[in-house]
RNA sequence: GCCGCGAUGGCGGAACUGGUAGACGCGCUGGACUUAAAAUCCAGUUGUAGCGAUACAGUGCGAGUUCGAUUCUCGCUCGCGGCACCA
């Protein structure tokens, strides 16, 4: 009977004990890194969804291994931020302690489900050996100007009482606890990731092995946009305001300009606005609408008319009302727009609320579509545009911007929606940021000798909300001396967000002990790139934007060879609970793995979530799934009972035909049809085993589907390969070749279609001629039937497959 | 609104570069074994008609291309995901 349990302890230890999974570094072996996203262990603990993709890359690792690869498959932990945070401040235990034990918790998970890890490699963003680096990396930034202080506000979740960037909020909510985010104007630190978006963005298009999906979504975070700088002189003053377009070429339509309320411009023109009470009213009325509110696309837009003020467009000298609304973003493009209501929807709307004037300049052929009704935002022919006239729109962007450029009036620019990272949060949990404030020498950096600058121990960790970090009421730590001037100086207080350490943990894996170096140059060019990287889409737009600006700057440093870090991407697809809902303690449908490996096995387990469906795809849990798995692996073992062989041709032929099926399914990461392969096997020799008592293959050939099987099945396949005699584990066997010459079949079912719908199927030799097939074909009762009395137009005959007769 | 992805039995899903739709698994039905149940094994399982051979219909909907369409093209519907007053 199949024992699971004890199996898989027995070989659990042994792997263990004989240091299977060491990576081994042989000069004559290629090299292949396959990487999951290491988890941030929070003390829930792992439900059976997390394991889905550990599984999977644990299956291609086996493989690449057993193929001759030296093979890097390693794993850590990502404890630094707020999940472990909170779960410790919750439970009120030091973030410290409880991490440790939500690790030992995950590991143990891991454990007993079997995956080929490398542990030695592990990697923990907590150690303070790890965080030197991520501390040294901010500081080569911060050297680089790339990191700076910055006042403007940021989006401030009250709950956790921290700042948060842009990628921490979920429909504008804080992503962790789900809280109304505020704008909060507060001293941070920032990283110039917007120097790198161009890069970011085009360099996408190398990454050919990467789903698209992401891809897109990063596209879409990055959000290009092409277009026009122009400037406006206000009229009467020394003023100008410039203004950002995609459609300069409807610049005669402008009858307005309309600037953010926060804009510098309406500051320094208070004077001269005669309604400036007014105006002040506004913009104070729009400091306590929370950001989501303002900007929900939903709301009706509001604005107030600088009285007083006017605009001239560079183009024809006309002079423009300016208007101060709420739908104009300062933090994006130039914070001023010039207003063309005839062909764009937003400054329709407002024109009609507001009763301003609305000019068409863009036809199609000679019509203004929904004139009078709406805004006509497509290209066109422009009209009313002197010189412009009858040019196409596209035409005249190009001459537009010539003459703009020409006449220093303007430019063409490209922006990006990407905002800078907001890297600083208020919180205890996460790598001091190793800078300090002195009075006469400003802001400067912890001497690299000095790394890490550790985390000190505090009695209070919990958020202050003052927009100080827990950190600040530590004033030993926090005061200092300048390493420059060895004057008074205090420590920077705040910390770095949790996405810091996971930008270039995966160089670490590489060469994890390196006191002296972030990574060896020797190494990481045998190591990098990761060759297969495997996580949720869940940090599309997180951590998988994050490390690639990280990596791009190490690139652009010397440390790395490779501009991109990661070859090949595949997301996970979730596993949902059995109700088809989001696994959650709210739903009560929260599997837990422990318990399965328990009642069916790992192996079972294992095989199961990768037969569920396409890896990439969401997918319910199904408990009589796991069952189904099961069944399989229990035929398998009582195949390993028997001690008669009968080898048949055409089992032999399927065996061959299902090597060089899971060989290349495992490789495209089709684990469904993989599996899907070996039941087909394994019910055929199951068929023939309950006729004949015997296997229709031969021993060697029955060791070989334990082979494919292994790394699905690991525990299993080892204890059979063991059981017929073998002494070194199945690992350390060779990943078994199919015949060519078996999976060529003699025989063939040939179709026979009469107009395209199936009639009859004949088995026949494989190398049979058309005039053969005819022949045969013919003389079938159902094929003569529908061919009496009609004459045949056409024949057609794909060798192999089938015959198609056309009549009429 | 924009961009991307998807829709196949009762369910999860399979189908190579256009060539037998429904592999494999779950479930269900009937049978064997059993005092009985569970487990196991065997047979069946897209729908309609027929004892049957077989025929017709059938891959979200409507057209089209083709000897032949789940697969390609055009137009929709619905679902999922991303972005969104981004000028």
């Amino acid at each position: 009977m199949y024992n699971h349990q004890e199996i898989e302890k027995k070989w659990q230890t042994h792997w263990k004990e004989t240091s299977l999974y060491l990576t081994k570094e042989g000069k004559d072996r290629p090299k292949y890194y396959i990487l999951d996203m290491f988890p941030y262990p929070s003390g829930a603990g792992l439900h059976v969804g997390h394991p889905k993709g550990y599984i999977a890359t644990d299956i291609l690792a086996r493989m690449r291994n057993m193929q001759g690869y030296n093979v890097l498959h390693p794993m850590g932990f990502d404890a630094f931020g707020l999940p472990a945070e909170n779960y410790a401040i919750k439970n009120k235990v030091n973030p410290k302690i409880s991490v440790a034990e939500s690790v030992a918790h995950f590991k143990s998970q891991l454990e007993i489900l079997g995956f080929s890890y490398d542990w030695e490699r592990e990697v923990n963003t907590t150690d303070p050996n790890y965080y030197k680096w991520t501390q040294w990396i901010f500081l080569k930034m911060w050297e680089k100007g790339l990191a700076f202080e910055s006042s403007e506000p940021i989006n401030w979740c009250p709950s956790c009482k921290t700042g948060l960037a842009n990628e921490d909020l979920e429909d504008g909510k804080c992503e962790r606890c789900g809280s109304e985010i505020e704008q909060k104007p507060m001293r941070q630190w920032v990283l110039k990731i917007t120097d790198y978006a161009d890069r970011l963005l085009n360099d996408l298009d190398k990454l050919i092995d990467w789903d698209d999906s992401i891809k897109e979504m990063q596209r879409n975070w990055i959000g290009r946009s092409e277009g026009t700088e122009a400037i406006f002189k206000i009229a009467d003053t020394n003023e100008i305001v410039t203004v950002f377009t995609t459609r300069i070429d409807t610049i005669f339509g402008c009858t307005y300009l309309v600037v953010a309320p926060e804009h510098e411009l309406v500051l320094n023109l208070k004077e001269k606005i005669s309604n400036w009470a007014e105006a002040e009213k506004y913009i104070e009325s729009l400091k306590n609408v929370p950001e989501m509110e303002r900007t929900s696309a939903s709301k009706e837009k509001t604005g107030v008319k600088l009285k007083g003020i006017k605009a001239i467009n560079p183009f024809n000298n006309e002079e423009v009302e300016v208007f101060i609304a709420d739908y104009v973003l300062n933090s994006y493009g130039t914070g001023a727009v010039m207003a063309v209501p005839a062909h764009d929807e937003r400054d329709y709307e407002f024109a009609k609320k507001y009763g301003l004037r609305i000019k068409s300049v863009v036809s199609v052929d000679g019509k203004i579509p929904f004139e009078g009704k709406a805004a006509f935002t497509d290209d066109g022919t422009l009209f009313h545009s002197e010189d412009y006239d009858g040019l196409l729109s596209s035409d005249a962007r190009k001459k537009m911007i010539d003459w703009l450029e020409n006449n220093q009036l303007g430019t063409r620019k490209i922006n990006y929606r990407l905002k800078d990272w907001v890297f600083s949060r208020q919180r205890y949990w996460g790598e001091p940021i190793p800078l300090v404030h002195c009075e006469h020498c400003g802001v400067v950096a912890i001497p690299e000798t000095e790394l890490p600058l550790k985390l000190p121990d505090v009695e209070s960790y919990e958020p202050t909300g003052t927009g100080e970090s827990p950190l600040a009421a530590i004033s030993e730590w926090v005061n200092t001396k300048c390493p420059k001037c060895g004057g008074a100086a205090k420590r920077e207080t705040n910390t770095m967000p949790q996405w810091a350490g996971s930008c270039w943990y995966y160089l670490r894996y590489i060469d994890p002990n390196n006191s002296k170096a972030l990574v060896d140059t020797e190494k990481e060019k045998y190591w990098s790139p990761v060759d297969f990287y495997v996580g949720g889409a869940e940090h599309a737009t997180r951590h998988l934007i994050y490390a690639r600006f990280w990596h791009k700057f190490l690139f652009d440093i010397g440390v790395v060879s490779h501009d991109e870090p990661f070859t090949k991407l595949k997301n996970v697809g979730l596993i949902m609970g059995e109700d088809g809902r989001k696994m959650s303690k709210r739903w009560s449908n929260v599997v837990n793995p422990d318990d399965v490996v328990h009642k069916s096995g790992a192996d079972a387990m294992r095989v199961y979530e990768m037969f569920m469906g396409p890896f990439e795809q969401a997918c319910s849990w199904n408990t009589n799934g796991v069952i189904g798995a099961r069944k399989f692996l229990e035929k398998i073992l009582l195949f390993a009972e028997v001690n008669n062989y009968q080898a048949n041709k055409k089992s032999i032929s399927l065996l061959n035909k299902t090597i060089k099926k899971v060989t290349e399914d495992i490789e495209a990461f089709r684990l469904n049809t993989a599996v899907s392969a070996m039941m087909i096997l394994a019910n055929d020799i199951s068929e023939y085993k309950i006729k004949e008592s015997a296997l229709p293959i031969s021993k060697t050939d029955f060791l070989k589907f334990i082979q494919i099987l292994a790394p699905f099945a690991p525990h299993l396949a080892e204890e059979i390969w063991e059981q017929s005699g073998n002494k070194e584990s199945i690992f350390l066997s060779s990943w078994p070749e199919y015949d060519k010459a078996l999976i060529k079949d003699d025989t063939i079912n040939l179709i026979v279609q009469i107009n395209g719908k199936l009639r009859a199927t004949l088995e026949v030799a494989a190398d049979i001629s058309a005039e053969e097939a005819f022949a045969l074909a013919t003389q079938q009762e159902n094929v003569k039937k529908w061919l009496e009395n009609k004459e045949i137009v056409k024949r057609i005959f794909v060798p192999g497959k089938l015959l198609n007769i056309v009549i009429n």
